[in-house]
DNA sequence: TGTACATCAGTGAACGCGCGTTCACTGATGTAC
DNA sequence: TGTACATCAGTGAACGCGCGTTCACTGATGTAC
C-alpha cells in the first residue's frame, strides 16, 4: 500500500480537494464523509487516518477553497494597469459563471450563513486563512493608506458575497444577472 | 380538544412563529420537527395535521420571518422625514443588535447561502414573499423612478445581507462592528 | 333535553434511513539481522 | 542476498444516534335524532 514516499500526502490532498468542492456545492452539512472518500477513490474507514474528525476536514476544505478561489480571482488583477486590479477582481467575482458554479468559487460566498453558526474554534481558524487572503488582495485595492484600502476591501467583499448569495437564491437567470450587474456597477462607480 | 372555533389556527400560528425563530437561529437544516413542536407545547405526531411535510414548514417560517423582520425595520422609516426613511432602515438593519440576534431578524441574512441550495419550488415561493416585501420598502428608497429605486434597493439589500452574514462569521465584537460601520457609512454616502 | 355517533386535533410509539465514528483486519513496503 | 518482523494506509462491517414520517389510538366537542 505504500507505493511512494509522498503517497499518503497526495491522497490527503485528493481528499481535501474533493471536500473543498463538495462543501461549497452542498453546504457545511451537505457532503457525508463517505461521499467525499468515495469521490477520492477510497472507503469511509480510512478517513480517520487523515483527519481527527469531520470538523477538521471542513476547516481544511475551506482553506483549500480560499486558495483555489484566490488562484482564480487574483491573476486578473496582476496583469491589470496599476491601481485598476481590484476592478478586474470585482468583474470576475460577480460574473454569472461564478454565480452558477459555487463549487469552484469563494467558500465565504457559498457558506457564510452556515459558517456564522459554526463553533468559535472553526470561525477563528477560518479567519486565520481569511486574513492571509486579505493581505494578498490589499495591494490591488484603491486608496491612499492601508486603512482606507482595508475599509474598501470590507465594503467590496461583503457587497460581492451578499450579491452572489442572494442571486443564487433566485431561479430566473435574468434577475440573477440584474443583481450581479447592479452591484458590480455600483462598486466600480463608488469605491 | 376543540376548545374554540380558531383553536387549530392559533396552534398553527404558534408552530409557525416558533419555527420562524428556530430556522433563523439554527439554519435551514437546524431545527428538528420534534423540536419545533415541543417548543409549541405539542408532540411530533400532530405536526402532520398542520403541514404536509417539513419543507412546507420551512416556507411558512421564512414568510413569517420576513413579516416579523419587516415589522421591525419598516416603522422607523415611516416616521423619518420624507426621502430619508431608507437611511433609518439601513442603520437599524446594520446594528450590532440585529447582527447578534439572527433569530429575530431578516431570514435572508440568516439563511441566504442555504436557500441558494433549496429546491426551485422553495426558492420561487420565497421570492413570492420577497417581491411583496420589496414593494412595501420601495417607497422609502431614494431615486427619481421606480427603476432607480429598485436598483438602489438591490444594492442596499445585498450589501446589508453580505455585511451581516460575514460579520456573523467573526468572533471578535470589535471586528464585527467595524464591518457593520464601514458598510453602513458607505451606503449612506453613496446611495 | 338526552343519547348515539361522527369529527378531528393531538398523542406517542414505531419505522426506515443516513450519518459520523470505531475497530479488527489486510497486505504492501521498509527495516533489522 | 534472504528472511522475519514492524509499520501503517486503507478496508468494510458494525455501532449508536437523530431525524422525518407513519399510524393506530384518544378524547373533547359538534351534530342528528
Amino acid at each position: 500500500m505504500r507505493y511512494e514516499a509522498d503517497h499518503k500526502e497526495r491522497t490527503h490532498q485528493r481528499i481535501v480537494r474533493n471536500a473543498a468542492r463538495k462543501f461549497r456545492a452542498k453546504g457545511l452539512n451537505g457532503p457525508a464523509v463517505s461521499e467525499v472518500m468515495k469521490a477520492s477513490g477510497l472507503t469511509v474507514g480510512g478517513f480517520y487516518k487523515h483527519f481527527r474528525n469531520k470538523e477538521d476536514l471542513l476547516v481544511a476544505a475551506i482553506e483549500e477553497g480560499l486558495r483555489d478561489s484566490e488562484e482564480r480571482f487574483l491573476p486578473v488583477a496582476k496583469t491589470a494597469p496599476k491601481g485598476e486590479g481590484w476592478k478586474e477582481i470585482v468583474k470576475k467575482f460577480l460574473s454569472l459563471e461564478h454565480c452558477d458554479h459555487p463549487e469552484g468559487g469563494c467558500p465565504m460566498a457559498a457558506m457564510s450563513t452556515e459558517i456564522a453558526r459554526a463553533t468559535p474554534a472553526v470561525k477563528n481558524r477560518v479567519w486565520g486563512f481569511m486574513r492571509e487572503h486579505r493581505d494578498r488582495i490589499l495591494p490591488f485595492m484603491p486608496g491612499e493608506t492601508d486603512d482606507e484600502k482595508g475599509r474598501k476591501l470590507i465594503i467590496a467583499i461583503t457587497a460581492m458575497n451578499g450579491a452572489l448569495a442572494m442571486a443564487r437564491t433566485m431561479t430566473d437567470p435574468k434577475r440573477k444577472q440584474q443583481v450581479l450587474d447592479a452591484v458590480r456597477d455600483h462598486l466600480l462607480n463608488t469605491l
